[in-house]
DNA sequence: CGCTACGTTGAGAACAATCAACCCCGGTGG
DNA sequence: CCACCGGGGTTGATTGTTCTCAACGTAGCG
């Protein structure tokens, strides 16, 4: 088993900014919500919801930005708020008692964070590269979705989302072999990047080879080995570290597929 | 990486019982309703239902039960119907193109069975013992949850209750070793047969090792090895195969949580 | 009584982890 | 301007955990 610990992670707190900063155009009327000018609404729980209830979302959000590394909560930490990503890439993690890590995804913009069963969140959230979020207060959350049960039918949707995703995590930690590993992570985001309209070929990896061992369940050797093995089948090319071209997408389909 | 197949599992249609039996019973009124009586109603998504809605419920409701080994639903089938579990034990799981396969999960008397993120199952459902189901007719089930919103939010709650412990699974696929795992799921089963009010020691264990495995990412022979080595360090006691006796579940957890 | 499914144990192989060295690049400071 | 430094990435050599293949034991059942 590999116990390596995490000890890359720079991540103090003086690097979390858990305080709002005032929102821009505070000044303008209601009727003026940037809710509604949301670049990710499209993407997020809030596409579909009325007018009504993206001027209500407005009043209870606050706009957050943390720096790289940064963290954005811990797991263990109250869950007192909810989270829509507007900018950047935000990991979502868990941490064994010797400092083994297990990244469960790594979300974009448009992505919901915080979901939580109890009172406190059950994994941590910290910044892969600059990002901007939304922040709601949990409890006036609560009250909004109680409101609008549009609100309410999004979140259950989401969630059902990430369940089969966390599914489909599953069957390759447990039964995929590295290669399968690293074919099937690119071809996931190749197919996200569709999803919200960006560039799907090069695959972009703004997260370190590290973070992606921890994601896959492999070390960052493994990772990095992986790819050269892919590299020298003429399945992908490397330009820079975290730029991939996919040159021969119905192989690596075959092979995250497990044939 | 694990190749192997699974050649063990004998799974032909002709195990399933698609159609539903009537129910017994059925000469009562309405306020005789079986769902008023249900012996896993306080731990399903029924609970704290009112009985107008259990009465509601029990109109689109019919039970159906499947043999040892028998199918409930494939992977990839349109997703008709939700079930509650009732009596039994039922493993969701899902095939990779070679045969390998991974449990997502084994289910017990009161859990929910069937949500789906699109038209289709996104997993497998078989019996491993035989098991009795409550069948929800999917269409109908959207109506009662139009009607009552508590059943909604009794969904969000499960399907977030799901996602934590899809993550706990994920760390421990990716990050754990084979003594680890075996142990945290031991001390996982013994925890959920409490919740049940089931004895919690020893921990029983009616499925296969090769089931073990295929949920724990390991093969049928590190199963038995991981617990032939913590019987050696008389962490458990093995009477019969499918009977473990925690003996030391201090130590245990502290294996599990990774020290 | 023999068949079959399941569980256990043994021997050897294979894949990924570990430990270590090196490269590259950007930032910093002399 | 360039030497130094540190983080990140790649590659090499070796180790080790788990897999694979095989044999055998046991229990249930026709």
């Amino acid at each position: 088993m590999n116990k390596n610990r995490d000890t890359s992670s720079l991540n103090p707190a003086a690097d979390r900014l858990p305080e709002a900063q005032p929102r821009p155009g505070g000044s303008c009327s209601p009727s003026c919500s940037p809710c509604e000018t949301c670049a990710v609404r499209s993407l997020s729980i809030c596409s579909g919801l009325q007018i009504e209830e993206l001027v209500h979302l407005d009043t209870i959000v606050s706009k957050v930005r943390v720096r790289a590394g940064g963290s954005i909560f811990d797991e263990g930490e109250p869950a007192t708020h909810r989270y829509v990503v507007t900018g950047g890439c935000v990991r979502i993690y868990r941490l064994l008692g010797d400092g083994r890590r297990q990244i469960f995804g790594f979300l974009f913009p448009g992505d919901f964070l915080g979901l939580a069963v109890g009172i406190d969140y059950a994994y941590g959230a910290e910044a892969v590269v600059d990002s901007d979020l939304c922040r709601f207060p949990h409890r006036e959350l609560e009250d909004l979705i109680g409101q609008f049960p549009e609100l309410e039918r999004r979140l259950l949707g989401t969630a059902i989302n990430e369940l089969v995703v966390a599914q489909d995590q599953m069957v390759l930690l447990g039964r995929k072999s590295a290669e399968e590993k690293v074919a099937t992570m690119l071809l996931t985001f190749s197919k996200r990047a569709e999803q919200r309209g960006m560039p799907t070929n090069p695959v972009s990896l703004p997260m370190t080879r590290a973070d992606l061992g921890d994601y896959l369940g492999l070390t960052t050797e493994s990772v990095s080995r992986t790819m050269t093995l892919l590299k020298t089948e003429a399945l992908i090319r490397l330009e820079v570290a975290n730029q991939v071209h996919l040159l021969d997408i119905e192989k690596l389909e075959e092979i995250a597929q497990g044939f």
